[in-house]
DNA sequence: TTGTAAGCGTTATCAA
DNA sequence: TTGATAACGCTTACAA
């Protein structure tokens, strides 16, 4: 691998003005210009990054924490992430967390032990108090959360709205016996929808009681033993608002070995969209978070404030009711139901 | 941050010992290495990668190469990559080649600026020598993928086998007239594929005319236009092994639109088992494929080779058959039509 | 506009 | 078993 030491032999000028002219910053004359790059190309030269690095104590590297590389959700989020950054010759490390408190911290050493110029988080476990403190010692970014620190930056979605969105769409369908099911209570986004699920059935002047309310994780087996108690607990329920497409799924499964139909019986909406919503039976009602964007954004955040390269940045993103196969009005005789 | 120089100047020591007792490498005094731990813990001591990677020229980093970072596929490859990795302190790079051989070479150049000490890639588009080409400069394992190189290591599918084993399960229910959707034929493992099937059908005894195989891209779109050109070209289908779980979606999509019933008038086998496949209408049969294991042995290899870490490997993986609801056995009628 | 030289924080060689 | 000390390849004052 040659070295700038090679490359300023060959052009015939200092290191110095090599470096000078990789980095653009310095004026450096047209001439002495051109043979650098003559010589760089010649030699095939491609800067050490590690010396650079240590010795301008810059990574030109990103740090991601996500709970899992796999999944839909987490997929667009990299995605969205990669493209920017790569656009502007920013390396991205990823670690996971598995949503671990402990995992989550050493994410956060592992990556910062490779120096990282920044990082974004999708931070479950970590309390807004450990990200604020982990902000003195870098910029940090988090996504779908709203951190209450000066110091940490958020790139939210309103989830009371999709909330609100979510259980509006039922209810303006003729529903009145919606049932919830949510994520766990210590994850905000979860708790955020479910603050939109009341809201909007205060709107619609419907109570809300304890019975057809109730928690679950965020994956399949949760929908389906969510679905399972609410059955018992609320029978009267004629739609279910869940706190994901996958609670949604599992939910749907439960509902359908039941005897139960999707959605002439039971309307279920989800909340993500994942890509391959279409397709499930029935086609999925859900609501669209716009992941992919908000990553992107983050990664436009930090080359603002970070790199210094000027970028037009938003930070409040919108959910978005896609309605599909999964929802309908309730039965005539459901309806019934409610006015007695 | 603390220095390795701080480090030693509390405990005592050179900087060399201090060095040594981090490598734990050379013999050091039970003494001296207390003293320095305790130095290195009390001013919360961190080495700096960099520096190290300087010195030493090793960056404990492997360099990943995904068409896409989205999608069910990619997500399970690199969670089993960055597991693997993890457990024994490696980090992940990653980059993206969005299937397109100047990126694929692009993303090769941007992760070896970064002196990984190992290439994994998903390479699509480079060819069997350019791998052993590039296997020169750094050490290169491809995932599933066959390359005819000394130097580059393989972790591979039969894939052949796993079209045998889609074509044959359609065989056993009783299809005769079988058609076969493939993916790109640039890609190793869609040609494979193929190899199968016709394997199967020679097997099966049943001659295979050209009008009956159609190419595809590996997504829905290609599986919708190519379900629409065969039921043109070959009317008396009763079955499509598809070149993936994609190309399966699209094709049992356009078939239902045009009031065909999967799988009573046409089963469709997919290829990937993507992890929403069992929610698919109907559920999906598919051939799985242990790509998280397979990446995870790619990284197990690296350990061995590059980092001396002894680990079990081995190199070679075979496909399972998951029979769901996607597939049953053709209809009288149209078994009467076989014999006609 | 260009060159000199002092770091940056490690590792590794060679003596002691 | 330890300590000096020379790399490692680049950036960045400071001079010229």
């Amino acid at each position: 691998m040659a070295t700038i030491k090679q490359v300023s032999e060959l052009a015939g000028v200092s290191q110095a003005t090599v470096s000078r002219v990789m980095n653009g910053s310095a004026r450096v004359s047209q001439a002495t210009r051109e043979k650098v790059d003559e010589a760089m190309s010649t030699l095939g030269y491609t800067p050490n990054a590690f010396a650079q690095s240590l010795a301008s104590n810059r990574s030109n590297t990103v740090g991601l924490i996500v709970s899992e590389l796999y999944g839909p959700y987490y997929g667009q989020l990299m995605g969205g992430l990669e493209q920017v950054l790569r656009e502007n010759s920013k390396y991205l490390l990823i670690a996971s967390s598995h949503s671990d408190e402990t995992m989550e911290e050493e994410a956060v050493e592992f990556l910062l032990s490779r120096r990282c110029d920044a990082l974004v988080m999708h931070a479950e476990r970590l309390s807004d108090a450990s990200l604020d403190k982990l902000a003195e010692r870098v910029p940090v970014v988090c996504l779908n959360r709203q951190v209450a620190s000066e110091r940490v930056c958020s790139v939210h979605l309103d989830n009371i709205l999709g909330g609100v969105m979510a259980t509006r769409h039922l209810v303006e369908l003729g529903h009145r016996h919606i049932a919830c099911v949510t994520g766990p209570a210590w994850k905000q986004d979860a708790m955020d929808r479910l603050t939109g699920y009341h809201r909007a059935m205060q709107e619609a002047g419907v109570t809300v009681e304890d019975r057809q309310v109730t928690e679950s994780q965020f994956d399949e087996g949760g929908g389906r033993r969510a679905a399972e108690k609410l059955l018992g607990q609320f029978p009267e329920m004629t739609a279910i608002v869940a706190g994901d497409d996958d609670i949604a799924i599992g939910a749907i499964g439960l509902l359908t070995e039941r005897g139960y139909r999707v959605p002439e019986d039971i309307s279920v909406i989800g909340y993500d969209n994942v890509p391959y919503a279409p397709h499930f039976s029935p086609p999925l009602s859900t609501i669209e978070v716009p992941i992919s964007d908000m990553a992107g954004m983050a990664a436009r955040h930090i080359l603002n404030t970070v790199y210094s390269k000027h970028q037009e940045v938003k930070l409040a993103f919108q959910p978005q009711l896609v309605t599909r196969k999964s929802t309908a009005a309730p039965r005539a005789d459901s309806a019934v139901g409610t006015a007695v």
